[in-house]
DNA sequence: TACCTCTCCGAAAACGTTTTCGTGTTGACA
DNA sequence: TGTCAACACGAAAACGTTTTCGGAGAGGTA
């Protein structure tokens, strides 16, 4: 690469000390207009643009953020990602983006370079293999080290910080009670294993539309996915099932309940009414298009940011975490019934 | 934040100078044995890591590169980002994301913040506006500067640097010329206005295939997108053309094209064959699924990046731009006929 | 003449590293 | 006893800024 300009060439090639340069860029009044012309001139054309590492030094921080993701190629987290750099740009903040890839090794990996000193705070949604681990221990000792951290999402109990989540029980029991409420009984529930927290959620709020709706809760209408094999074969099994309708905990899982569902000749929504969560594409362009749970992740990812920011830029030290829960809401299209 | 342990601290507390830590961290033969073990054993203790900012000051690298998108909420420039993230982790740089949202202006902003020094390498695709402008004086004060530049996918001539793109022409070609071999003799083009690139180049694609059969190219058959304005509405208009193909230039107009047939009764790919570009989610989810030009998003961001890497890394100063172009290949699925 | 007050600028420290060079101590050897 | 090498460590510079403090010179006032 060229050399660069910096301070100390300007104040060599004009005589001046690298003081009296810095004073006139920044406009000081300790300099005379005519030294101020001269300097500013020779910065302009030239070209001079002030190192941003040895102001991050100086003045101790970085103006960036660290985004750690489990993942890139899926709508919610895109939208999230958007968020967050919509939310970071207006104050000023840049955003590192990296990924876990779902893997605990690479989370604290990743964590723990960007924890030393490179990002001024923040923002994650922890990897499933971690979940399923159950060990926050490198969450932990980042809190300890007093490091500004926002989780998203996927967000653990135990980790002191403040935390973006969205109400996935409430949405669990909206989408279920919307379901019921347009004549369905028999409903299907696809969901994760047990440790992905916000599966485990979701489920919660459909057992309690079913208890509130005096309908039992059928084990064998739950199906527990496991991504590690064939999606479609599991998702084949429920309709082994008598059911009327599938609530499914993303939009994968729905779309292809509904391939399914027209192989076999099943129509939708007339036979089997879907609600799926995640309201990305595959929900809109999908045909029938599929009533959705939508998780607004452009402002968890803003709100995040903003709450990070509010940290990072706050000087007390005493501070309460705070959980911001966003509200999510049923978006209809033509895969379930009509009221 | 808490008061970060460095090394000044370590020394001060052991009563030894800052050389003296540094080289017994680094393990330097220069130090005794039990002088390093005790240095070692008190950094290990209160969890000392060396201080990013300070040591790319030093070494006057930063280990980052920026990238800058048009948008990220869409398929193939987050599959982009993540062989820009696989390829640079590989390396053990990390990624700095920035959007330009499709405007000019932020893109010219977000450039200049990003030379100053905080990244060592930028991988950037176009923004459309900028196309349309036709001013890439940004870019090409960034070459003057010779800050390591790749551009991918939507890429311009005259900026001389390292460039991937599609092998848009062939791609175009390929999908035409599949259509007239499996009988399609009508074929509407849905494509972009003309200064975004890649449309152009497609459409050439197409042309050209059209041209080697001996059917004329009907300028009616062809329909160039405004996207400020309904979609929907423009596509619909295509069917009152009597056709018996279309080739999109994105999922999203092919989707929708196939919603709009559907709506009217026009059987697929019986009636009309389908061909779209970007192997997404809604190509796949769609119903038929979508036959589409695979566009290989992940090698297209890890080629950019080891490119970029080798760029940054090699010391000689004269080099030749090069071009990598990314072949393409055509994904069969339900929207078309089989030969 | 002595003192004071501006105006304008420079020296130096600080941020946290690494690295080159120098130096004091020890022991071996002639 | 004098010389030399090996060993173990420290001082200082460098990366590019900003900021505090001090000071030289000019001009005014008593």
């Amino acid at each position: 690469m060229k050399q660069k300009i910096t301070i100390k060439t300007i104040a060599k090639e004009l005589g001046v000390s690298t003081s009296t340069v810095s004073k006139a860029l920044r406009d000081s009044h300790e300099i005379s207009i005519e030294t101020k012309d001269r300097i500013k001139a020779y910065a302009e054309h030239y070209n001079y643009k002030p190192n941003s590492l040895a102001l991050q030094l100086r003045n101790q921080k970085t103006k960036v953020i660290g985004v750690i993701l489990p993942k890139i190629v899926h709508h919610f987290f895109s939208t999230v990602i958007k968020g967050v750099e919509f939310g970071a740009s207006e104050k000023g903040y840049h955003i590192m983006v990296c990924f876990s890839d779902e893997s605990y090794k690479k989370e604290v990996e990743t964590l723990k370079v960007l924890s030393n000193g490179s990002v001024d705070g923040l923002i994650v949604s922890i990897a499933n293999e971690t979940l399923e681990n159950n060990n926050f221990d490198h969450f932990k000792e980042l809190v300890n080290e007093e490091i500004p951290l926002v989780l998203f999402d996927r967000v653990e109990r135990s980790i002191l910080c403040d935390k973006i989540v969205v109400d996935d029980v409430g949405a669990g029991y909206k989408a279920t009670k919307f379901l019921i409420e347009t004549g369905c009984k028999k409903i299907a529930l696809l969901t994760t294993p047990e440790h992905v927290n916000v599966g485990a959620l979701r489920r919660e709020g459909y057992e309690k539309a079913l208890f509130e709706n005096k309908i039992a809760s059928n084990r064998k209408l739950i199906l527990e996915i496991d991504e590690k094999i064939n999606i479609e074969q599991q998702i084949e099994n429920i309709f082994e099932q008598d059911i009327d309708a599938v609530f499914a905990v993303n939009e994968i899982y729905a779309a292809t309940a509904i391939r399914i569902a027209k192989e076999k000749g099943i129509k939708i929504p007339e036979e089997i009414s879907v609600i799926g969560f995640t309201d990305g594409l595959i929900s809109e362009f999908s045909s029938p298009s599929i009533t959705t749970v939508a998780q607004h992740g452009f402002t968890m990812g803003k709100q995040a940011v903003e709450l990070l920011i509010e940290r990072i830029e706050q000087e007390t030290e005493v501070y309460q975490p705070k959980t911001i829960v966003i509200s999510s809401e049923l978006k209809l299209r033509e895969s379930t019934k009509t009221e």
